[in-house]
DNA sequence: ATCTGTGACTACCGAGTGGTAGGGAGAATC
DNA sequence: GATTCTCCCTACCACTCGGTAGTCACAGAT
């Protein structure tokens, strides 16, 4: 019974976490087969017997990854209605997601670097929406007079698509610029704060103080 | 005289060259000695006469590239004085110096992200001072009402480094997410505009319309 | 009790890896 | 003219790589 059903994912897993955890530390062509298979405490030949090739568990890996977010998104764009509730959450939702496991910012990072061609289907599938949608908003809140007319709303979502995963991909190695030692737990939520008060001042207008620009409603989150 | 001096740097810039083209496209444990000598048109060993290993190979990328770097960071901090101007300079040449060529960009993403214990030490030599720097710089400009005071120095220049890297390395797979097939460098020109733009919003305070603080002289550069 | 399918194993393979040994052509030095 | 030095070559080595063949233990179904 332990080892007939439960096992069999269990083990399909196990695989694909060791094989997630090394991808991301040393990159594809940095790691073996016989590295993950020792890791999960099971021969080589095993390992294959689950993942036919070294390749389909390069892409069981990322596809888990990929449907992982997809599943995170969707509820996101659907719960935060408002322009800048919405603009605000899939923002902090998107850092939430990469800094639960940094691994996934490192994976993506990797992949963008060593497959480009390869990826940029899955950007399509995967990154096009979101990118439409938040440009789309960005370009309402500049009609609306809430957005610096200046931005380059696609160009802008771009930066900070790669400001995300590359920070949270190189925070463990940045860390080394922190003059103290922070207890880095610390250090990481000072690190995203400035990531998104980045993101938000360089997007929003300044709160009218006199009373400038028509605008419509709310014109800056906190 | 055609083989006697002048080939023999040539043939060892040529290998690093090479190397540097190839360990950027495809990281160092993706590219073989066979597959650089190939590229140069020697055979494997004359590149290992060269450089006795591969490792040895990488570390004269890695030396090159901030050497490079090296010589123009110093004269850049020296030729803008004051203090906007300073900023300004050395952020724009920054970015220009990983546009000039983005393997630069790549292979230190990539360098951070395999070897981040051995790069270390390399960031503390090379980056640090320029960090510094610039810290201080925000810092003074935050007494002066210049800067924004809700700016995290520290982090701000840390995320400023890898979104300039990073969206330099990640550019060519990126422009899958422009709409249309502008001439790219055009794109490229837009894309490095919209990431000044974004730095300098998020660190400077807007100018103030009535005249709050007594900034001391230009205020906001354009 | 027997059959069947699953999932692990040992043993092995060809290709490719970084690196070495040793030799040879040609220019520079004596 | 002999020697030395530079730089490239062919041939080879030990090892690791991803992947295959075939076997075996065992759980569940018949």
């Amino acid at each position: 019974m332990s080892t007939s059903r439960s096992a069999r994912a269990d083990i399909a897993q196990q695989i694909l976490d060791h094989a997630r955890r090394l991808f991301a530390a040393h990159g594809f062509d940095g790691v073996s087969l016989a590295d993950i298979s020792k890791r999960v405490g099971i021969r080589k030949p095993s390992l294959l017997y689950h993942y036919g090739t070294k390749d389909t568990l390069r892409q069981a890996v990322l596809e888990q990854l990929l449907a992982h977010w997809n599943d995170v998104l969707p509820k996101l764009l659907m719960a935060a209605t408002t322009g800048s509730e919405q603009f605000d959450a899939v923002l902090s939702k998107t850092v939430a997601f990469f800094a639960e496991d940094h691994d996934r910012a490192r994976l993506i990072l990797r992949e963008l670097l060593d497959r480009p061609t390869q990826m940029q289907p899955l950007i399509e599938l995967h990154v096009r929406p979101w990118v439409t949608i938040v440009s789309n908003y960005i370009r309402r809140g500049q009609e609306q007079g809430r957005v610096r007319f200046e931005a380059d709303p696609q160009s802008y979502v771009a930066h900070m698509t790669v400001l995300v995963i590359g920070s949270l991909a190189t925070f463990e190695t940045l860390v080394a610029l922190a003059p103290e030692h922070e207890p880095r737990e610390l250090l990481l939520e000072r690190h995203t704060a400035e990531l998104l008060r980045i993101a938000k001042t360089s997007l929003f207008r300044p709160r009218p103080a006199g009373g400038a620009s028509p605008a419509t409603d709310s014109p800056h989150p906190s």
